[in-house]
DNA sequence: CTACTTCTTGAGTGAACGCTCTAGAATGTG
DNA sequence: CACATTCTAGAGCGTTCACTCAAGAAGTAG
């Protein structure tokens, strides 16, 4: 987007990246609404015009800051896992221990962005809420899909209920995220996580097949 | 509160309970911050002044929301069950079904009230935050209490964490609470509510104790 | 140099925010 | 009746909101 080729005009004076980031420390630790442009502008350290210039709109720039955090290291761990994990078991307790490990982790703002971000929207601003929706049902639908096919290699029991299940985890997640942010340390989301994986379904003793 | 002896003066227009309810729901829907003053006397049927006379501020008018949301059926489910119910699986297991029960209830917004008013605060408003903060703190400690009476009784096996155990169970009725508002019915939570059960701790075999 | 393009600056936009204030209406008491 | 008291109505307070715009600064192209 205009790295290659001519740079003709007045050059960027801010590193673009590095203002991202700013912002999305902000979102991470305020929300979306809660979040003002004047605090935007001080903590990218650049002004208004600027701003609008470089990212368009509010809406705009937190989409931008979703986006790149679902790229990143931190934001990434549940994809990462689903794909690297050989079963669903291995995937889940990963996600679950990671998490535990990740949201409390004082280097960035406390629990997941997308999920404290979504609280922090109301019903008012219909875009972004709807955006944020979307988001966790699409994960919603990845937990499914994977919980659906370990059940079809037989790795989950024919008893167990993948859409229940991934509703289950969704929620564990949803509320480690939430008790981190009031300050649960990692040690706490880990017995959290263990606990939680203990309601894995196992094969009922007794049958074959 | 001036309900007996003279009651001199022009008499209040309105009924305050019902002004109170209607303050309830629209907290309930939105959260604290982004519930603004005019949608608020709009909804109550009174003018500013009437509100300010009548209740004080909105963080007063919103403590005595979530004051009597405590108080009501809706709110002290939780309470109830832990003093009603014999034993503390008999309690926690009616805790998480009810809530299943209850979040998704179309009579009133979803979720629980203070767990989604608490998630759309911000640092901003330390008063705020730190009164929902706390409510939640003594949330978590009446079910670390309850666990731990029951480790003590005998009902618990002693590898058992009750504080562990409290903080899973209080995650998970937040997950509980997000995923009602994010749409999710009674049977969906309910089959949540089942599958976090089954992280009961039970007595090891081939102990006696 | 001039011409052109793009970015930065900072004042300024209308709207919405929580909240207050005054005028008047509706009740009680003497 | 007069008078004190307490409420309601509605304009309006200062502030903050997301956002815009004109003017000038800083670069390339010829």
């Amino acid at each position: 987007m205009g790295q290659a080729g001519a740079a003709r005009g007045r050059p960027r004076t801010f590193d673009r990246d590095t203002a991202l980031a700013a912002a999305t420390r902000l979102f991470w630790e305020r929300g979306y609404e809660a979040t003002s442009l004047n605090e935007l502008t001080e903590a990218m350290g650049i002004r208004p015009g600027s701003l609008y210039a470089a990212f368009g709109d509010k809406k705009a720039l937190f989409k931008e800051v979703v986006h790149a955090y679902t790229r990143s290291p931190v934001g990434a761990f549940v994809g990462v896992a689903l794909r690297e994990e050989p079963t669903a078991h291995h995937a889940f307790a990963r996600i679950l221990r990671e998490a535990a490990a990740i949201y409390p982790d004082p280097a960035h703002p406390a629990g997941c962005l997308t999920i404290s971000a979504a609280t922090n929207v109301t019903v008012q601003d219909t875009e972004i809420a709807a955006f944020l929706r979307d988001l966790r049902n699409t994960n919603l639908a990845i937990f499914q899909d994977r919980l659906r096919a370990a059940q079809q290699d037989g790795e989950l029991p024919p008893h167990a209920d993948p859409r229940a299940l991934a509703g289950y985890f969704a929620a564990v997640i949803q509320g480690m995220s939430q008790r981190a942010r009031d300050g649960a340390d990692a040690a706490e989301l880990t017995q959290i996580a263990d606990l939680a994986l203990t309601a894995w379904p196992r094969h009922e003793p007794g049958h074959s097949g």
